[in-house]
DNA sequence: CAGTAGGGTGGGAGCGCTCCCATCCGTGAT
DNA sequence: ATCACGGATGGGAGCGCTCCCACCCTACTG
């Protein structure tokens, strides 16, 4: 490794030491913000390492300390999902935002696939990242399982279950399809079909029991015959669609739990004739850029992802810290370890 | 694998030498794939590393070997546009997809504004990535400079401009901009406006050279009335719309150099009461989302942004490699450091 | 049959940092 | 003036790995 420009060369902590005519043990305290350190010496080395242009060698901090200053957030869906899907932009977005303000790296992990997983699995055991986001997991995913087992500080985005043995972060999927369902209602809608999402995730679950509960509390008896069961993309919304047409139930509303399936019906509505929302009307949930530019406007329930990416980062930080002071398992500080984030109806033309 | 109770005791080489009855160097040949071992003794370490789950501990390789095995994705944008925009998504994936078939980790950087700039590049220079992609920068990004002097393997998402010194990937932008030119004359339109992105990004003034070789191709002669300049957002598109509109000039055609824009071009042209495609063809650039889901669907030129993100991949590893054998400057392997992806028309009902 | 390549191998010497203990010195108590 | 205490400081001992040199033994060479 010859002739490297500038960054072969870089200064040492002892370098910096000996220029601040401190010890090495100063300078590192200096550098890691102690309070043991007199007013006088601190700018000496603050000094020294300005003119040196000191940036300490993470590798060695990580090697020395035990600890690798980055976290990983791992997207276990094949990454082609990861593009259509503003849910991953929008939280990867929030994490980002969050670490701002910290110095830890992110880490962007895709795992498809048991062997792959098994592959990441081994690397985060090997202590390279201090902590790891889960986004978007089924709830028989195995890699939750292994990381809880390798106590691995691990914040999840959706829980897998009620009782999620993971901190986790998400939306408020039952009100959110509850206010969905109450503007339909609203509208004066009485045969309200819902396309739900694929029910091993949790969330989608949730969405479906406030579609259920909201149409009780309207009066609206249900009627399993306006429940089609779909999986989240557009090609399973046009399925699910023809399906609800097929049955030939009088449906006057549509609630489809993500705007991928809801653009999928849509289409289908829109061949076999039926006006949105004169006919039909039409909500869909996640208001991705989608439900802005659909055509009429895409009536949505809007999921704060970017504070959701926020807010899992700064859980994670918390985790961090307390797997740090070694106060493992129950007692934990007041932090809420289930934040559940409120969704919001953002009313468009096709209701 | 089972039952590794916790993480904080990992076995290490000298374990394995032990289990293994080698010495340390004898392992690490192995770990490292050194042809320099015995087919025996290389059996041998081998089962003891499975035995033991050794995982290598990465912070030490790092600091001993002096290499990261990490790369960092590096997005200048606040990251807010990184949401809305499928070029970074796409890109992204495709960064990891490529990755998955080495052993290097993606580290993703957002980067707003100066002061976060010059952290990072003093982040960069501390040795904590073997190389880094840079995405969508303009021409006077201050960062790619930075990388240059600091001789940090570098590839950029789009050339600043003609003589780029940093290898890197882009689309034919002109050959795009000539594709959906030349299908609106092809379908007699003879007034084509264009909405530029903003000339500080060289794959806007590629679009907008395209355009206007197109046209003198076609025998139509230029018209700068039906030029107007735009910023790529949305809102910029319906600005500039309304401008074109307030011109007063007979255009029965506009190319928007991104889908947003088109979409925002859409948006007042329908309020207009200018039917598309009717009395307007439109087209877009990217392909994105917006583009399928918009109404009426607009014909839009495909980016391959997956593709980019792979082809970028590969060239810095290349570099990565060439930096490492210390041959630096003038002779470069047959590497092509300038690739070109094609773009692709994709019709829709918009034009 | 001595002499000499090498392929295989072991292990010392760090990489740059944190941790922690020993040391030093100033200050207030006695 | 003496002692004790505690804040400030220096530096040894690793962290787990790679690099590299010395060494060994086998297999040729002349």
């Amino acid at each position: 490794m010859v002739a490297h420009g500038t960054h072969s060369r870089r200064p040492t902590l002892e370098e910096v030491a000996a220029r601040a005519g401190v010890g090495r043990g100063t300078v590192s305290r200096v550098i890691n913000g102690s309070p043991r350190v007199s007013d006088r010496t601190r700018a000496a080395v603050e000094e020294a390492v300005a003119e040196l242009g000191y940036v300490p060698n993470t590798a060695a901090r990580a090697l020395a300390a035990n600890r690798s200053d980055s976290i990983a957030v791992v997207v276990p869906e094949a990454e082609s999902r990861f593009f259509s899907e503003p849910y991953f932009s929008g939280m990867v977005g929030g994490v980002g935002l969050a670490l701002a303000e910290t110095n830890l790296q992110l880490l962007l992990t895709f795992a498809r696939g048991e062997r792959e997983q098994s592959r990441l699995a081994a690397y985060l055991a090997a202590h390279r990242v201090d902590g790891v986001l889960l986004v978007s997991v089924h709830s028989d995913d195995p890699l939750a399982d292994r990381l809880i087992q390798m106590d691995i500080p691990t914040v999840i985005s959706g829980p897998r279950s009620a009782d999620e043995p993971l901190p986790s972060v998400d939306t408020d999927n039952y009100a959110g399809a509850r206010s969905a369902v109450g503007h339909l209602v609203a509208r004066g809608r009485r045969a309200v079909a819902i396309i739900t999402g694929p029910l091993d995730v949790y969330g989608a679950q949730r969405r479906l029991a406030g579609y259920q509960d909201e149409l009780a509390a309207s009066g609206i008896s249900y009627d399993e015959k306006l429940v089609v069961y779909g999986d989240f993309t557009e090609e399973g919304g046009r399925r699910c669609m023809e399906e609800l047409l097929e049955r030939g139930t009088g449906l006057d509303a549509v609630f489809a739990c993500s705007d991928l399936m809801a653009s999928g019906a849509r289409q289908v509505l829109r061949e076999a004739g039926r006006r949105i929302p004169d006919d039909v009307s039409l909500v869909g949930f996640d208001d991705s850029v989608i439900a802005r530019h659909m055509e009429p406007g895409l009536t949505s329930v809007r999921q704060p992802t970017r504070d959701m990416g926020r807010a899992m980062t700064e859980l994670l930080l918390d985790e961090i810290a307390l797997a740090a002071e070694g106060k493992r398992s129950s007692v934990r500080r007041g932090t809420q370890r289930h934040l559940v984030l409120p969704t919001e109806l953002v009313v468009r033309a096709s209701s």
